[in-house]
DNA sequence: TTAAAAGTTTAGTTGCGTCTAAATATCGTG
DNA sequence: CACGATATTTAGACGCAACTAAACTTTTAA
């Protein structure tokens, strides 16, 4: 197994974006990535340098860029954070569809795996129990249990 | 008035310790500053030379460091905004104390002023209205009345 | 089928924020 | 009050992530 240093959040960006481009149209390309973040294709290239050297992205010069199943694996993660963050703001604290996704951008590489599931969660338990207390049921619950 | 360009992330760092090591115990001094957030001293230097550029704060060599009215008003804000993220992570999503902060300090630099807005009337209303439903009932009447 | 356009990479630069090492200043105590 | 301990600053270096400009490759269209 390869070494698994953290990601600094350029690079997570630049490995979600990945992601997001080939969901949609099959592969992904430097200039859609680079489009994508709106930096300079030649900011696109060294990320991509960094991203083979840790397996993550399967790439050879002037070709299309693939995710290996190491790369998938972290990529999924990211954009679910990124999607469970926008949820969270938009549908819980009602805020717009632009400024929920800025936000979830810039917070998703800050947010540990166990805080995320606490939204999750939390997500959950309000769409399910709609009037009931969280804060002073499941909530104190957590606290007394885990 | 002084130019206003948006301060880094770290930069907003040290200006927070700053006020709390000042509200704390009177005076700020670098080398509390440099243990408050895991820095050598040297860079602390560094960052004051910045924010005394900017008219943040009030510091000769070798002397305390002090903040000026604006820059007072900058570290209020960002502390306050660590202060209610803190709050949200511990009370609402039931997470533990240290990992609430270091959340909070990694996202407070990140979440602009209209957002942490709702995080606080979010809190206020479930603290509030334990019972009654935010999704439902005050967060689809944002939507429509603002 | 070849020339222009578009995409990609390389090379070199910059700014920021950190560090270590060394020089300098201040403080506290014998 | 002087000297050792502690604090502070300066000097110099590094890593990261971006940029521009220029070289090179691939694609497209006349």
């Amino acid at each position: 197994m390869a070494k698994t240093e953290k990601l600094s959040s350029s690079l997570e960006d630049y490995l979600e974006a990945i992601y997001l481009i080939a969901s949609e149209k099959g592969a992904a390309r430097p200039k859609d990535v680079a489009d994508h973040l709106s930096v300079a294709n030649s900011s696109t290239t060294a990320a991509l340098h960094l991203l083979k050297k840790r397996n993550l992205i399967n790439h050879k010069p002037y070709d299309i860029i693939t995710l290996t199943a190491s790369g998938k694996k972290i990529a999924t993660k990211i954009a679910k954070k990124h999607e469970i963050l926008t949820h969270f703001f938009t549908e819980i604290l009602a805020i717009d569809k632009k400024t929920s996704d800025e936000c979830a951008c810039k917070i998703e590489h800050a947010i540990p795996d166990t805080v995320l599931e606490r939204f999750i969660e939390y997500i959950n338990f309000k769409e399910k129990n709609p009037t009931t207390e969280w804060i002073k049921g499941v909530g104190f619950a957590y606290k007394e249990e885990r």
